[in-house]
DNA sequence: ATCCTAGGTTACCAACGGAAACCACCGGAA
DNA sequence: TTCCGGTGGTTTCCGTTGGTAACCTAGGAT
């Protein structure tokens, strides 16, 4: 169960959807690392698990809107929590990371 | 660098250090689904990163105890936070779940 | 007719993770 | 002595996962 939420990819789409619907490609554009089909994959559990909706919008070459529903939103809150701390120690990581790969190969 | 924060035998590592230190063996027991090898290498990475330190007691048969850093308890907050989250949701995920594998398949 | 864009799906292949075997150390039992 | 058990690993093999890139469908523009 952890193992979906646990899902670096479905952490990162539920972040970027926090502030308001997207469609597919400005997901891919926006994330940025992910390949097209892991993108599909994890919308695609994402929305079987409750926390996107997807809608198909008949504009002139179709698009999708991808959107976070209620329970989405719910779950925004302890992922933006977790996104924040990483952010906020990132440098403290990289500098034991450091500290670790200098020492000693004893 | 959600990689490794958002993998999820870091996370299930991260809360079983919570309360106090373990020692390998404890874990592997108390966490379940782990299999050895990721756990050494699960243990390595949050050592690399500074979540946690490794102590050799040289007891008869040699022990080795891990425990949260300061880094790793600072963690541990956002963390459990997600983890608590996950439990007290369970019941929707798995019911949006339902839901989705017994609509019409279109 | 052909091309382009949006959103996917598929084929292929490299890398990751699990299972289980093996290893090193040490003490005690046979 | 030789064997066994219990630590904490490492190695080997193999199945699954994820990335790359090509192809697909449908509508509009050129």
């Amino acid at each position: 169960m952890l193992s979906r939420i646990g899902d670096k990819w479905s952490v990162l789409v539920v972040s970027y959807l926090g502030p308001g619907p997207m469609r597919f490609n400005e997901l891919k554009k926006g994330i940025g690392g992910i390949s097209q089909k892991m993108l599909t994959a994890t919308l695609r559990n994402l929305e079987r698990d409750g926390f996107v909706s997807r809608t198909v919008i008949p504009t002139r070459p179709v698009s999708v809107e991808y959107e976070l529903t209620q329970l989405g939103h719910c779950l925004l809150v302890p992922v933006q929590a977790l996104a924040q701390w990483t952010i906020a120690n990132i440098a403290r990581i990289d500098a034991a990371r450091a500290a670790y790969d200098a020492r000693p190969p004893e």
